[in-house]
DNA sequence: TGTACATCAGTGAACGCGCGTTCACTGATGTAC
DNA sequence: TGTACATCAGTGAACGCGCGTTCACTGATGTAC
């Protein structure tokens, strides 16, 4: 073992996350191997004996936020929350200014559904569990006021308002719009977590 | 004038239905100007007659949809409908079956956002106005029963509501959440049009 | 009415560049003795 | 403890390919006489 073993491991890390940060500002195609080769500290050689190619990145970087999200941390650094804290102090980071201001930290789901979709079926079902996740939280706090079909229906809504209302943010060049589109998402989310 | 001058608008017209399908399906990165070409009958030299460059081509595609889309079509063809009926004639129409089974004429705000953001200016004002105009189908339904300023933030939320759906579900690879993301955005959508 | 001409939309070969990937190599590290 | 060795993470030059763009050309059409 002329490396210890935790070396390579630690390698690999810094790549996924130098492309995580990547792709989310500029999308999947317009980062080059060099590109985050060169953001991790290497060069482009050994890119491959991480990866099998680019297309098997994608995957990893997905799942690499899933496990290391902002959101997560955010949530669980204080104190213990009941499901509907966790769930009203999620909207609220989600689309709250902090986040919004701090691109390498945005959120797959709404950076890159495109590079996703076309990026094939691994990138896709990373995704797909992260989107579970982020209903999952909705979902344990709206299970308090109404019966499971409701809730899960009602999760899956507020999942669609938090990514839809970022997406729109993030893509209109209007400064006001930017804002009134997170604020009205918001308000909105967090008004269907206490309805009925 | 050796051809009418019907011929060229045309021609271009072509190179823009054919670009807006392409770029629907695998956004601007993945698609390249001869294939646009092809899809439209013509050979790569001749774009140079009709656009500045590949990038001017992405702002006529996302306007091309304001002006040609489906939903206006079906929303025009009946007898006239009020707000109301119209918002909700929407909602059915944008998140309903027949336009998901349909990727040609999905809707740029939820199939192309990341390379909206990343093609620069005159895309993204395009976006944005498709966006507002969205926008102000609800806004219209919505004055009837609030005050304009809680009007305009609501119609903000079920715009990114139903982008958000069609985007997730667009996205994912699991067929079930494909069909129920878009059923409870669309069954929530309907609720707020109505509701207070 | 018929012919020569001018225009310009469309053609297709060629260019230069950047990218993903490959490969022979280097050199830092842990191990064997 | 010290030295020779084996391993393999990382290097950087090279490859082949596809793309955006350019350009000299063709040929269909309307116009002038």
């Amino acid at each position: 073992m002329p490396y210890p073993p935790e070396h390579k491991a630690r390698t690999r890390a810094r790549i996924v996350e130098a492309a995580r940060k990547l792709f989310n500002r500029y999308g999947f195609e317009l980062v080059s191997i060099d590109q985050i080769m060169a953001a991790a500290g290497l060069t482009r050689g050994g890119f491959y004996h991480h990866f099998d190619s680019k297309d098997t990145l994608y995957a990893a970087a997905v799942t690499s936020f899933a496990e290391t999200n902002p959101y997560r941390r955010a949530l669980e650094s204080g104190p213990p929350l009941t499901p509907r804290e966790m769930a009203r102090a999620l909207v609220d980071v989600y689309l709250g200014d902090a986040v919004f201001g701090d691109i390498d930290n945005h959120c797959p789901l709404y950076a890159l559904p495109g590079d996703v979709a076309r990026a094939g079926q691994s990138p896709q079902r990373a995704y797909t569990d992260l989107a579970r996740r982020m209903m999952a939280v909705y979902e344990n706090a709206l299970r308090e006021n109404m019966p499971a079909p409701q809730a899960q229906a009602r999760a899956q809504a507020l999942v669609s308002l938090c990514v839809g209302g970022m997406l729109l943010a993030r893509t209109t060049d209007d400064p006001a719009l930017r804002g009134s589109l997170r604020e009205a998402s918001r308000q909105q989310a967090l008004a269907l977590l206490e309805a009925r």
